[in-house]
DNA sequence: GTCTATAAAACGATAGAC
DNA sequence: GTCTATCGTTTTATAGAC
């Protein structure tokens, strides 16, 4: 394990630059060419280091990986949340799906960074199918079904509607806008993203 | 390359069965424990061959994996292309969203095998993007969109309407749901189907 | 703290025996 | 037509020099 030091403060500056640079070479090079071609050679070849390097910073190569996958996250966590929390609960689903589209559409590294997570990151468990992400992959939607819940309010269009089938369609309306957008640059993802407010609310309200 | 026999005959008895075996087994693999885990040596271990033999019937790995896949997705495209041939064109994207749903519904395993080649069936093209999985990606939602095109008909309130965005987007649901049915079992992906029915009929008539 | 050198295993694919 | 044996490469990770 990096970065085990005597006395208990954090990180050394070094430590914390190498690994940066680290997991900013390893997110270009999965998403440039594939999370396969992200091999400990290949990391350390791209980083100018050697791969005793690499792995003396991150143990395991899947760590390396994990750590990429985690800012890119990180990122994409902060910069929703802060759109959602600057409206009311009646417009949070509303700036959910045209935040989350904007982010990729602005980072489109990053959107691929997590497609291909998506299914590689899966637990290491022998018997957990693949696919199968766990509870990494129920907790997914889980956000997005919290802001609709609350704001639908006690609307009664809106009773008896499955908030977790809206939340999962919505999330694979989003997922599939992105997509596009990274397989045709010159597709309209901001326009697309009104759509699905449009139909995200018609259901709501 | 297998199959080479001299007389211009389709492939022999033993080819077949042989070839069927292994895609059968390489599917179980590949859903069971991930593309990933599909090496040479498993598949053959898992049916009880060498590797030589698998190498002699497919040449390649990835042809075998591109066999399996294609097996699976021929079965798809027969049962979706026969329930909606049997429906008028007003009645077809409803019968495609209902029979994929029911199809993934029904073979959980093809689902599966499905996922997990989306990222992993990419071309060898070094200088492509992952992710970027070129015309095979592109032409995923064409068939919906034609379907949904004609099903318009001239029809007021969807005149302007974006057909590939709509298809894009009834797509992504579609992945969603069954996304969310190979996560839990218990999921009513039937109902869920018929939310998506119901959205889509919303925005076209 | 950082690197070189190397170990040990798994990989895809081939050559040649039968 | 089918298999065994093996080649050459690449993989992750470790041991030890500096």
């Amino acid at each position: 394990m990096a970065g085990r030091r005597p006395g208990g403060k954090g990180p050394s500056r070094i430590e914390r630059e190498r690994r940066a640079q680290l997991t900013r070479t390893t997110i270009d090079l999965v998403t440039e060419h594939g999370y396969a071609a992200a091999s400990l050679a290949r990391i350390a070849q791209a980083a100018g280091v050697t791969k005793g390097t690499v792995v003396y910073h991150f143990a395991t190569k899947d760590a390396v990986l994990e750590a990429a996958y985690q800012q890119v996250l990180n990122e994409l966590v902060a910069d929703v949340g802060q759109a959602v929390d600057a409206v009311t609960a009646e417009q949070a689903p509303a700036a959910y799906v045209r935040r989350m589209v904007g982010h990729f559409a602005e980072h489109p590294k990053h959107a691929r960074m997590i497609v291909e997570s998506r299914l590689h990151q899966v637990s290491k468990d022998e018997d957990t199918p693949a696919g199968a992400t766990g509870p990494a992959r129920a907790e997914r939607r889980q956000p997005l079904a919290a802001l609709l819940t609350e704001a639908r309010g006690d609307r009664s269009r809106a009773e008896g509607r499955d908030m977790r089938t809206l939340a999962v369609l919505v999330g694979g309306m989003i997922d599939a806008v992105v997509a596009e957008g990274l397989d045709d640059p010159t597709y309209d993802m901001q326009a697309a993203a009104e759509t699905i407010v449009q139909m995200l609310e018609a259901e709501l309200f």
